[in-house]
DNA sequence: GTCTATATTTTGATAGAC
DNA sequence: GTCTATCAAAATATAGAC
């Protein structure tokens, strides 16, 4: 039979199971170019020729992989926005949505990077909107933030880098680590993970206070 | 003639600094995978059997590209630390020199990415050794502010993860913010780096306060 | 829907003339 | 040292039997 033009989905809910979660760590481990449709079919038990049926290329793949990985994310992090509480607290809940979300979809943070590195070459509409997602979460806890007097203005793209690329790329780290590990002049292996979550929360809290705490504003500060 | 096993090195001084930069670009955008050694030698106007006679292969070119950025980057931050001043001041320079550095060389912040991203397989001894300069150097600036009482005990390993990483990512981001642009609830575009490094130092030298500001020290914090 | 076998293209690498 | 021509090995994708 000839391969439909809209394949239809239906395939075997395991197999597709196993085919994106297979596909998700070759793509995570090495990159687009390096990833091969022939591992990942391999590694998902899956025939080569199956997976070409349900999906039009390995472009076409990745792509439902960036969907999966950053819808999830995004939906984390609007979970924690509707927990609410007072704005540093959201904040706190918003780090740790996206740690969260590391832990567990392990392969999300190097397919982050990766796609960050390669210039968003392969991110649909789709995709975009999903980090928007975030990114609009994001932008309303500082807002709050600032009404309530206890942020400093800030450029939420701005504090999102500082917040996810430190969580981001310490996911990343342990196969490097561990090659560092013997020439490294401090312990690299036994950090846990609430430790970075911890630092980066102090980091941002920290940096998004007004003033210095206990202090009056000072006037002078004011811009425009 | 055949091919020299240790090929001798004298490319034209020219040729050879065109060849590393179209190396650099290349791997740069689109990953050791995703280069293509024809690309590379097209823009770099050199022979593909040229570039095959100066290095052993495509890994080692890559390898020496590596070995140029790391290296470079190191030599800033040791310029920096050179340099001198007060703890504060020193950690200050610290995150300009890697800043700098992304500037300077701007294919390093994707490359770095990239590399954490693939577990640092093409790391060889030499590259681990020039990443070492970089972390000996924060490993100072931090005990030295440690001794003076003005930094909080940290695992410098963490410390250098929240200072690398959002500086990276923000180079790296541009063209997903370009993507991102129309979509986007508030401005990405025009971020100047300045915003960034002043972020980041902020950030950092905020977390790394002993103690509230204006405050004694809290004794019962002190841990073991 | 699933598999085997194969077409086609790309690409890392080299032989050999000059 | 430099170039042309080419090989050999992947690797994406598909045809066609069942």
């Amino acid at each position: 039979m000839r391969k439909p033009a809209t394949p239809r989905r239906d395939l075997p809910a395991d197999s597709r199971t196993r085919l994106l979660a297979a596909a998700a760590q070759e793509f995570a481990a090495r990159g687009f170019d390096g990833a091969k449709v022939d591992r990942i079919a391999a590694r998902a038990r899956i025939n080569k020729a199956m997976l070409y049926y349900h999906f039009a290329s390995k472009a076409a793949l990745y792509r439902e992989i960036l969907r999966d990985v950053f819808g999830g994310v995004a939906d984390l992090v609007e979970a924690a926005r509707l927990a609410g509480g007072a704005p540093d607290a959201q904040l706190r809940s918003f780090i740790a949505a996206i740690a969260g979300g590391a832990a567990t979809r392990p392969h999300f943070p190097a397919i982050w990077l990766r796609e960050m590195g390669e210039g968003g070459r392969h991110l649909d509409e789709s995709v975009i909107l999903e980090l928007r997602r975030v990114m609009v979460v994001l932008g309303r806890i500082l807002a709050d933030g600032q009404q309530a007097g206890v942020f400093r203005a800030i450029n939420p793209f701005v504090a999102q880098i500082g917040i996810v690329a430190p969580l981001l790329l310490f996911n990343v780290s342990r196969p490097v680590r561990e090659r560092f590990r013997q020439h490294a002049p401090f312990p690299v292996m036994d950090i846990p993970p609430s430790a970075i979550i911890d630092h980066v929360q102090t980091m941002t809290l920290a940096a998004l206070a007004p003033e210095r705490p206990g202090r009056a504003p000072l006037t002078s500060r004011r811009r425009r």
